[in-house]
DNA sequence: TTGAAAGCGCTAACAG
DNA sequence: CTGTTAGCGCTTTCAA
């Protein structure tokens, strides 16, 4: 219908309604003092002409977006996707609209994610970041007073508030049912990115969500008088085929692992495809453990033990934090996120298999 | 360190580098025609006063954002993850930032979100709609010429491309084989949103993903005579409890289903927890089968028969039918979507159970 | 309550 | 190659 490219302005409205732009401004953004007459009469020449605000202008001139960027790994993995709803619902009932970029676990898209990000101007940030020891691009952050708060990871050294969940009671535990099973030998395989030359030069696993999980199992395992073979913490496995591979390793080795643990159930999935190719059957030859608690855990058979996480509080947790340090939401009491042992079916006593 | 809060802009650069703003913008921009010389005295100088380019800023001026939004209804659901991965990605390495809305299946929430959006100015929309048959919200966006593209459903009159995959060929293959196991009362169970007070005054099921699915498994039913049953067909199933419930009365009424089909991954885990709970065996005394092939589909017993979709390639077709739109990519043909069938372990034999 | 005018940070003619 | 001068659409003093 309309013949030109350009948007209806406020100033379109404006003229449209007699009345100046600065008062149709008012109207339309409800502020100021605006009387009911020119109100109506600016409302009806909006809508008349179709008139869309244009945000992009306000954000220019007021400095504020009310939009925060969310940085994720990994958006098909279910785990962050019920954080991202957590975040998400949290973010939008104050107000905020919620940009969200997925890195794919690589730290040059995340460098350049964070980048367009605090290009757009966004009033805060919630990153998961993927290495712990390359944080320039955070640093920056943190330098200009940006509102940031670290997901899923803790970066040493960085200045800003961290949202973990908290999972060494919950692998003591799991530690020492497995070890009540009479399990020594105990295989862990995990994702977490170590190609990157950043990790070469600087291995930071402590800080992360896996480094806590082995560091719990470790501890108890330690604490027992248990040696641990180091070969059978596989931690930079890459891909479905890869993740096989590991397993497979570690099952068939010249000592073979009794009990296999996940890191997530992304990883358990390969884990328990190659287990069932070699033959093995759960927990009969050997026990397997997760830790997470994806909703089709306790649908196969064995019912899988798992470590279960409070994924979407943490979610919730990280946008409240996001909030205060935004100034846009009551303080409020770090929450205490700690992760559960769940005791399904998956692990049995050792059994010789030779 | 710096005390005054506003950002250094390319005015500040421009007079640092002892260059005309216009020369800086350009140096910068990587625009127009600058010599080495002012080049690398106007990088010098925003590395100093550490410039951060405003985006925002940049888009008022051209009309363009560089970026796209996408509004999906579930992003807990691992089918809009890898869909959003699909688009994501594609859509990235094509130069455009996404910024993702998930409305939770509410219609009110997805108007709101097209409309932040559409505020925010971005440069074109993949939309999985929660209704079909209300959409004022988006036939703005046609009428107005932006971009869209429609995802995982249809809308019966919106001039706008959609990316569907074709169930029906699939959903006929897997209806033939129940009827080969003697299958005559089969239940359907999906949760498309029948509350909304839209739904109520325009029922237009047919052009859900939902729908398509039903379509195929009833003209298959009716082209070999056998008699459906609709109220063994539950639409509006919602959340865990009520998929249970519906669940229980379908294989447990007065003429018990002897076939279970769900519409999703998420419907399944409530649907198998429940027959579980009932003490019912799959498929001896229950067939099952679902629309979607989640990674666990294989690993429960007795393994999931399923009809597969090829979702992260409906999300990277999608977001190409976006580019083309937007003229920002190569023409591509739209490329065949099509699921098809997997038979695993879960339909067998019709026994009597009673 | 209203309006004029100056700005927000960047781009885009148009001369030189 | 470079600078000047207008914009982009919206907000925000400051007077009236």
């Amino acid at each position: 219908m309309s013949s030109t490219r350009r948007d209806v302005t406020i100033g379109d409205v404006a003229q449209h309604a007699g009345v100046s732009r600065a008062q149709t401004a008012r109207a339309l953004g409800g502020y100021g003092a605006v009387s009911e007459a020119v109100l109506s009469r600016v409302l009806a020449a909006a809508e008349a002409l179709g008139y869309r605000a244009n945000s992009l202008a306000k954000s220019v001139s007021t400095g504020r977006s009310l939009s925060v960027g969310v940085v994720v790994g990994d958006i098909e993995n279910p785990f962050f996707g019920l954080s991202v709803r957590g975040i998400s619902d949290t973010l939008r009932s104050a107000g905020f609209d919620v940009v969200l970029m997925n890195t794919g676990e690589s730290h040059d898209v995340e460098v350049e994610a964070v980048c367009a990000l605090d290009g757009k101007r966004v009033d805060g940030f919630i990153v998961a970041p993927a290495l712990a020891s390359a944080y320039p691009h955070l640093e920056a952050l943190v330098d200009s007073r940006r509102p940031l708060v670290l997901y899923d990871r803790e970066v040493p050294g960085l200045d800003a508030p961290s949202v973990v969940v908290d999972v060494e009671a919950a692998a003591e535990q799991l530690t020492r049912s497995l070890l009540a099973a009479g399990h020594r030998d105990i295989g862990f395989v995990s994702t977490l990115n170590t190609d990157d030359p950043h990790w070469r030069e600087n291995q930071q696993v402590a800080h992360t969500p896996v480094g806590r999980r082995i560091a719990g199992v470790l501890r108890t395992l330690c604490s027992e008088g248990v040696e641990v073979d180091l070969t059978n913490i596989r931690l930079g496995a890459r891909g479905a085929e890869d993740i096989r591979r590991h397993v497979r390793e570690l099952v068939t080795g010249e000592s073979p692992v009794t009990a296999l643990l996940a890191s997530d159930a992304v990883i358990t999935i390969s884990a328990l495809e190659e287990l069932r190719s070699l033959g093995l059957t759960v927990p009969a030859e050997v026990s397997v453990a997760v830790f997470d608690d994806p909703p089709w855990a306790g649908l196969i058979s064995p019912p899988l033990t798992v470590v279960s996480q409070p994924v979407l509080d943490a979610g919730v947790a990280a946008a409240q934090q996001l909030l205060e340090l935004m100034g846009a939401g009551a303080t409020v009491a770090s929450p205490n996120l700690s992760a559960h042992l769940i005791s399904r079916g998956s692990i049995g006593p050792v059994r010789d298999r030779r």
